[in-house]
DNA sequence: GATTTTCTTGTTGTGCACAACATCACGACT
DNA sequence: AGTCGTGATGTTGTGCACAACAAGAAAATC
């Protein structure tokens, strides 16, 4: 749902500028994360509000709302006099907000499962076979970019809205640091190749769960992986700084 | 923390505008959300940008990133052409928010648990003693602001940042829905005496485990409590409603 | 030569005027 | 009498000019 224009940095891409103001607000929120989380803008990264203005073909001050937004979030930081800075997040803090991920994870699917319907688990298949498609022809955005429209089908598993906010908020997070995180270590590409060949027994398995329609099975897969996932993480970055 | 000038509806209380961009941003939204939590702002109320522009000595355009952040976190939305309005929560939703508010509950206590010192010690104490008051002269406002205190002590033991983030925005959305609900019961006195009762022995279980040095435990009782303290709520409300 | 000061440049923050929009009252028309 | 339209009013949204601020360069001073 949040991906609209997918080259995404096509400034061509956007559709006309009579929408509304909500409508205009979301367009630009939803494109700007993107950016944030596919490192388009990377962590240290300096926006320059005219810039974007430029863009988006409006003035400042709609720029700043969204600016305002994404730094209450927690992915921006704007200090007056210097820049809009995309945060960075130490491996320290990382971690935390990876605990916190596992726990909501298995929650997900313990608060308010929903059945999923048949077009759910086209999706489910579809998006395995992208994965599938994956694994043959190795690409890190489009890596991220399956992971993100996984993320968000299931995170439709639950029908407690709070919890879907919250979750993706930290998935945005921690995705991105990830993918900064591992792209700075030597063997990115090998770790790439497994990490794709991981992710994608874990989306054959929990593509399972959900035909099964066990979505307590779903939410204790998903914790393992994200789990193992940041473990991983950990270990190479702690192996190449030695 | 968030709570200074106490009066909290004294204009005057504002200490000068010498500060910077930030102290204030900070100063007005935290004065904005402890009023929407303490229910000087109810749900359905419409806030005017002027009137909080000309109260706090500045003009909308810092008003509006104020209140863009409140938006963000759900206490507030705008809409052009109308007004600012508090926003209102159904019990439905506002049972999700209590279901993830008592699994983050059990989390403070396993997440990353900080051995409170003897300043947080005192503090308990303290807000102990508070408590005893308060049975002896019952007071809704005052019941709320000891609650609002306790919830950011118990907020303190966890170290883990993102987590405390959460649960106090989360806190701040049930807390000022169930005062609402709370207010609006015929025998509100009733439930109200009822209520600080249970709070003080909540409190004083709370402040035992402290002592003993068992967060597992003090998440295990705020989770236990903040259930109950719905299934109360929601039972009176359907008793009213019959 | 080193250090302090001042100036220049670039950025976000603020104030203000106006546009876009929603709502309601009032009146014309059927 | 009812219904639609039209304008008045009040609100948030936008654009723009300028202030406040930070950082680095240049210049003045010792």
């Amino acid at each position: 749902m949040p991906d609209e224009d997918l080259p995404a940095f096509d400034p061509k891409a956007r559709t006309g500028g009579d929408r509304s103001a909500r409508q205009r607000f979301e367009h630009i929120y939803h494109t700007l994360r993107t950016r944030i989380c596919l490192l388009d803008y990377p962590p240290g990264e300096r926006l320059r509000e005219e810039d974007l203005a430029e863009e988006f073909g409006v003035s400042r001050t709609p720029i700043r709302r969204v600016l305002v937004k994404l730094e209450a979030e927690g992915f921006l930081r704007s200090v007056h006099g210097v820049g809009t800075i995309v945060t960075d997040i130490e491996i320290e803090e990382l971690e935390q907000v990876y605990q916190l991920r596992v726990e909501l994870a298995e929650l997900i699917g313990r608060l308010m499962p929903v059945e999923p319907d048949n077009s759910k688990r086209a999706a489910f298949r579809e998006l395995l076979s992208r994965c599938e498609g994956l694994v043959g022809k190795p690409d890190a955005r489009e890596f991220a970019r399956i992971n993100m429209d996984f993320f968000h089908l299931l995170n439709s598993l639950t029908g407690n809205e709070p919890l879907r906010e919250i979750s993706e908020r930290l998935y945005y997070q921690t995705t991105r640091i990830w993918l900064k995180t591992a792209s700075r270590l030597s063997q990115y590409e090998e770790i790439l190749m497994d990490e794709i060949r991981i992710f994608h027994r874990e989306v054959a398995d929990i593509v399972d769960a959900v035909n099964v329609g066990d979505l307590r099975v779903v939410g204790l897969i998903r914790r393992a992986h994200i789990s193992m996932s940041f473990q991983r993480l950990r270990n190479e970055a702690r192996r190449a700084y030695r």
